[in-house]
DNA sequence: GATAAAGGTTCCTATCATGGGAAGGTCAAG
DNA sequence: CTTGACCTTCCCATGATAGGAACCTTTATC
């Protein structure tokens, strides 16, 4: 089967296909005479694996990991537990500080009357001089950006 | 006041100081004779302006929006609380998104016995056939990377 | 005045996952 | 034999940020 079937059947584009291969996520395929790449079931099913993975915002390097335990018949699933609240943690963290961006930009929305006159709380909080109100950015580490 | 002391007392780097110059968010400022670039107190204040509304998840785009209508006398607040809407609206469905993940993968995590055992119900998940459990992937648009 | 340290300038590179597009080769159906 | 769909590689762009090189300026010290 063709790059192009493979992407329909799997759910992940023919682009992102390759990239993974040139990442090492998949193993490069064999090739037909005129240099197409050629894909069989077990290939789809990895590729499955890798899309469900990225769909839980990992990153391509935890998928690494993670497919390299898939089929390890000696691994110990402390190992891919391991790594699932690694990443959880991160997503918790990036959820936290988002919300807390929400929570301080919904108080000041509430404030503002939206209507045709100039005064505007949201304005005049975030040209405030000084940061009393800046809530402490958060390094959240490389979580997946959302598709 | 040269840039690295703009840049102290605004709490944004030189770097993006430059970079903000760059894509329009700073009005080039006036520059020494050998080239050094100085900053006045009203530079500074939009720096913190910048800086509270990257705090807030803002885009580039959207703090221009804001910085043109922040001293504009003849602005409405209904504009600048549209703005701030869309822009939390963007941060609620990114937080959904992160929120729908971390509830999927802490399903897995808590079926997963992590000991000395091969047996893994999180890679079990990512290896299945169908994408019965894969959370729809959400579109959310241009949402800051956290800092 | 010479020198060294600290700081400024521009320009290039990288991140991460993804897509767009060009230039060109291949395959299958009409 | 042409047409259109598909494949290949290669380059470029995204967004906000940082790192670093090469080079110039300012300031303080000897």
């Amino acid at each position: 089967m063709n790059i192009g079937e493979a992407a329909r059947m799997s759910g992940v584009s023919a682009k992102m296909i390759r990239y993974y291969e040139q990442v090492g996520l998949m193993q490069p395929t064999g090739r037909t005479a005129a240099g197409y790449r050629h894909y069989v079931a077990a290939d789809i099913h990895r590729l499955h694996f890798i899309r469900r993975a990225r769909d839980l915002g990992f990153s391509v390097i935890e998928i690494k990991e993670l497919l390299s335990l898939w089929r390890d018949r000696s691994r110990q699933s402390a190992e891919v537990k391991r790594i699932a609240q690694t990443h959880i943690g991160e997503l918790r963290q990036k959820i936290e500080s988002l919300q807390q961006m929400a929570n301080t930009l919904q108080t000041l929305i509430d404030c503002c009357s939206g209507d045709e006159r100039p005064d505007c709380p949201i304005l005049a909080d975030l040209g405030k001089k000084a940061e009393a109100a800046a809530p402490v950015p958060v390094r959240t580490g490389a979580v997946t950006p959302l598709r």
